[in-house]
Formats: structure tokens, sequence, C-alpha cells
DNA sequence: GTCTATAGCCAGATAGAC
DNA sequence: GTCTATCTGGCTATAGAC
């Protein structure tokens, strides 16, 4: 009973500025702001994480790595090409809803520093397109599926889901929609989506 | 011939300003940086702008009645509904590639301050939706189109052509390709993109 | 209108007591 | 490990000369 709760302090901190930086960015974040938010001092901050880079870094690494073990869903598992996209279309939006802030954060910081993916392309779960790909092609050949690329394809499966979350408040202004609107059409795309692309490749 | 370049300090800060604060957005930039950027000084930036908010505003209101006008193509030009998809298709991702940073700015920025939106929503350009979606209901209730909400179709036919300029940097790391090959595949969606959702949505 | 110089503030980081 | 107090630099904004 001794270690109850012991390495409480530093991942606190970490979940503080999670929070922080994924509603204001690493340059809108403050220090302070992130030291209320765990409930301790400033110094700590720099104690633990020494920078508020290096704070930051930690923090985009842990959403970047929650985030790409889903897309492995599309890429990697064993199932029909259809019941993929049916799968990854339900249980991404399903991830997302529960995660708002974390495609906005990742793709915002990436755009703000490219290279970034480049360090995490080495990691154990960075999505790997050769399987989703050989399966595409295939489908192709054996006339399941209209011609189109598996980089085309990946795209446009990519785009139908996360758009609607990183563009939410351009899209609500332009629908002239309540959130509690808008909430339902995200919960209707969990499986319109899915019908939407497998309705525009699948032969007849 | 007096006045052949009047106007031009205001008009090079809003310049410089507008490059600067699409790159960087409101916290990244820098006061000096416009300045430099502009080749003129700090304080003229307060001198015709009075604060870093007001010039912030007066940028984000120029890109969003930038990219505003764009999107009433697809709601309100006079021609089908195929017709219109392949338009807009075609002209907007010609539009984007000339404005590459244009979509994040806007969406970034009216992520941090949602009610953005509404300030805008009075706007002469600012996009309404009641023409397209009388057009899509009519062209279910005939049978051309399957059964879809405009609404739904309005956001997927967004998504994807949107989002390949939003995600650039994380697209090219999953795919692992150069800014030429995404260049290339880009270019190929100014048609696939209006195949695909016609593709879904069209009744044979 | 355009500049230089500077006020005044605030944020990240560190020193040092406990 | 955790805190208070403080240093240091950089940033927005303004005063004031020209």
């Amino acid at each position: 009973m001794t270690k109850e709760k012991d390495t409480t302090k530093e991942v606190d901190i970490l979940n503080a500025a999670k929070r922080i930086f994924q509603r204001k960015g690493l340059d809108g974040a403050r220090m302070q702001e992130i030291a209320d938010e765990a409930g301790i001092n400033k110094a700590l901050l720099h104690y633990y994480y020494r920078s508020k880079q290096l704070l930051f870094e930690a923090v985009f690494k842990g959403a970047f790595l929650l985030l790409a073990p889903q897309l492995n869903k599309i890429l990697n598992e064993e199932s029909s090409l259809f019941d993929k996209i049916r799968n990854f279309t339900a249980s991404y939006n399903s991830f997302v809803m529960k995660h708002p802030y974390l495609p906005n954060f990742i793709i915002q910081e990436l755009n703000r520093n490219p290279d970034f993916v480049k360090k995490l392309a080495n990691e154990k779960h960075f999505p790997n397109l050769e399987n989703f790909k050989k399966q595409v092609d295939l489908s192709v050949k054996q006339g399941v599926i209209k011609q189109i690329s598996a980089e085309q394809l990946f795209i446009n499966i990519i785009a139908l889901n996360l758009f609607p979350f990183l563009a939410a408040p351009l899209i609500k202004g332009f629908l002239q929609i309540t959130d509690t609107n808008y909430q339902d059409l995200l919960e209707k795309r969990k499986t319109e989506v899915a019908d939407f692309i497998i309705d525009s490749i699948q032969l007849k």
C-alpha cells in the first residue's frame, strides 16, 4: 500500500498540459495555466519536463500515438475491404467523438512543424499502407470495385471521417444549426459515410 | 500622376500581415516580424491598425471573404447538380492550390474563436444553402440520385476537396511520398473527386 | 506619416529555502 | 520533490522628434 499514487504529479502535469495545449496550441498556452490546471506550481513543470518545448513534445507524441493505432484498423485488419471501411468509419467516429480536440491539435501543429512526422515515422504503430494497397489493387483486378488508386481511396476515407471534426465551427456556421443538431449529423455519419464510399467504388 | 501609389503602406502592411498570420497564427506571429516583412517600422503597424488584435481581424475577414464566394459556386449557380459538383471540384482545387495556407488558417482560428462565424454570417457573400438543398431534394425525388440529405452531401463535397490541403503534412507522412508526388495526387483530384461523388449518389 | 527610443508588462526559466 | 521569489528577455504599445 506504500505506492498507491506514486507518479501522480508527473502524470497530472502531462494530463493538464494535454488539455491546455490541445485547446490553445503551443504558442497560445501558458505555463502558469498548465500549472493551475494540474494544481501545482509553475516551477514543478520545469522540474519534470525542463522546458515548455519538451513538455509540448511529450504531449504531441502521446496524442499522435493515440490516433495512429486507430488508423491501423483500416490498414492491417483481416477482413474484406467493405467490412474494413464499415468498421473503420464506425469505430473512428466513436473514437474521435470522445477526443474532439485531438485531430485538430495534431494537424494544426503538424502544419507548423511538418518535420515532426519524420521523427515519428519509425514508431511501432506508425501506419503502413502496404497491406491496404495490395488489397485495393487486388479488388480492382478482380472486378469487385472500380479503378481507383489505394492512395486516393485512403485519402477519401480519412477525409470524410475526419473533416467534420476539423471544421466543426465552419460547418455549423454554414448550415446554421445548433450543437445538438450537429451531433445528430455526426451520429448518422457513423454508417452513412461507409455507405457513401462503398456506393462509389462498388461495381454492381 | 500624383497619387500613383498612395495607399501603399497600409496595403503593404495588410499583405505582410496576411503572410505572417497565415503561417504562424495569431499567437505565433510577432509584430516585429510583420513590420520587417512589410519593410516598415513597428510603430507604423499601430498607427494604421491600432493593435495586433485589430490587424489580425482585418486579415481574417479578408481571408474569409476570399474563400466564401468560392463556396457559393456550388450553392447558387444555375446548372445541373452533377455539373455543379464537377465545376466546384475543379475550380476549388485550383483556387486553393494558389492559396495553400488559406483553409488551414480559417479553420484553425475559427476553432480557437468559434463565435467569429456569427459575426460574418451577415456578410453579403456568406454561403447560403437553401438553393442547393432544394436542388438535392428534388433530385432525390425525381430518382436522379439516391436518398441523401443535402447537408451530408455538402459536408462530403467540402471534406473531399478541402481535407488534402488541411492535412497535407499528415498524408505525406503516411503515404511516404515527396512534395512533387503529392502535387500530382492533388492534380488528379481535380476530376477524380467529382467522379467519386457522382458515382456514389447517381442511380443507374 | 514615419521614424527612434522606451515604457510597461508578462512569460519562461532558475535559485534557493524547506 | 515542492514551494516562493526573482531574474531576464521579449513583446505590445505609446511618446515624441522630425
